[in-house]
DNA sequence: GCTTATTATGAATAATGATTCATTTTTGTT
DNA sequence: AACAAAAATGAATCATTATTCATAATAAGC
């Protein structure tokens, strides 16, 4: 086996319990077991409990930033991209339930508790609403007076806590998409130069 | 000193502890110093070291509760009864920076550390935000369509992450106040009837 | 097949910190 | 003031677990 085939197979083994019992519940052995290694294997592999939840941070939240920039890359009307974004975001609890948990349970408290931290990516990721915002602004779509700074998070905010609802809840009561053009819509009727 | 003053004392300790170092890394010893009571007192006055915590939730949300019902109590436009929830939530991170913090950090993930406590106060609270929306729905105000269950949670997520940022950056780029407007602002032009 | 280097193991260590409870201090009553 | 009841103390207990490291297993080179 590869060694990078033991750290992700380590780091896909610390999602599933750091989802299950949260980070400070989680212990070692836990994961060791859930990776079929032994505790002092992921010494080899990780400096210390930290440092397994921050490359999981890091290399989780690139992909996503690889994936969404993916799909935006071939459109360029604004109000479709922000739509793109929305179904995107609500689509990883569908597709990767554990993952969602430990980020949206973990990340956020993780400066907290790690100083020296800058989380970057995760500002990478919401950065890319801004951009579409600003985009939006240049060619005229979007009002001038708006603010991408302050609508990049309350967009995202938006997204991410109707996604935190359906992860400690058991069903959603409407569909992904139908959520995610219904919160696209609002934000767009807002921020728009004309309402139709 | 009265039983009920000691008890708000080691509760307004423990929202400082909670803040600085996060439930997990907080110690007990930590909010007796604090507190500036023995270690042994805490568990005269609390059954254990979540209980704090839950105690602390009931207590702090109960009364934000009241008091946002009392600023809406003699308003009768929806769309300005929006607003001054915006305002209200973004001021507690003014009034009540800590708390705030201990709110943020740890009120999402206690559903899954402790599995008894299902977060019934917090509930209360963002329905605020339905009710209204019903309201002007019935009043004519709002559209039809709009589905209240997922606008409370879209508003208070947009709220929310502003408070959040700005609990984690040292200084907000805009005024409290503006930045409330902003967000009630796009909102509204996305749920009401007719866009003036 | 033998030797060396790499990778993996898991029992032992050592620190940590929540909780308990025997003792002391404070408060209230007569 | 003397006594009882209530409240507070904090050192000792005891379970918990991240991390280490001497040893073993496996792979690579020749």
């Amino acid at each position: 086996m590869r060694v990078s085939d033991k750290h992700q197979k380590i780091t896909q083994a610390a999602v599933k319990v750091f989802a299950r019992k949260g980070f400070f519940n989680a212990r070692i052995s836990d994961i060791a077991k859930e990776a079929k290694v032994a505790d002092g294997t992921i010494y080899l592999y990780f400096n210390n409990k930290y440092d397994i939840l921050i490359s999981l941070f890091e290399d989780e939240i690139g992909k996503i930033i690889v994936k969404v920039k993916l799909l935006l890359e071939n459109e360029t009307d604004p109000l479709k991209m922000l739509e793109i974004y929305a179904i995107h975001h609500l689509s990883l609890l569908q597709d990767q339930k554990e993952l969602v948990e430990v980020l949206q349970m973990e990340l956020r408290q993780s400066n907290k508790f790690i100083k020296e931290y800058r989380n970057t990516k995760f500002i990478e990721y919401i950065d890319i609403i801004s951009e579409i915002v600003h985009k939006g602004q240049d060619s005229g779509h979007f009002r001038k007076e708006i603010m991408p700074g302050v609508i990049k998070r309350a967009f995202f905010g938006a997204l991410d806590e109707m996604s935190r609802l359906w992860a400690l809840s058991a069903k959603p009561h409407y569909t992904l998409e139908e959520t995610a053009k219904h919160i696209s819509d609002i934000f767009l009727r807002g921020i728009v130069v004309r309402n139709s």
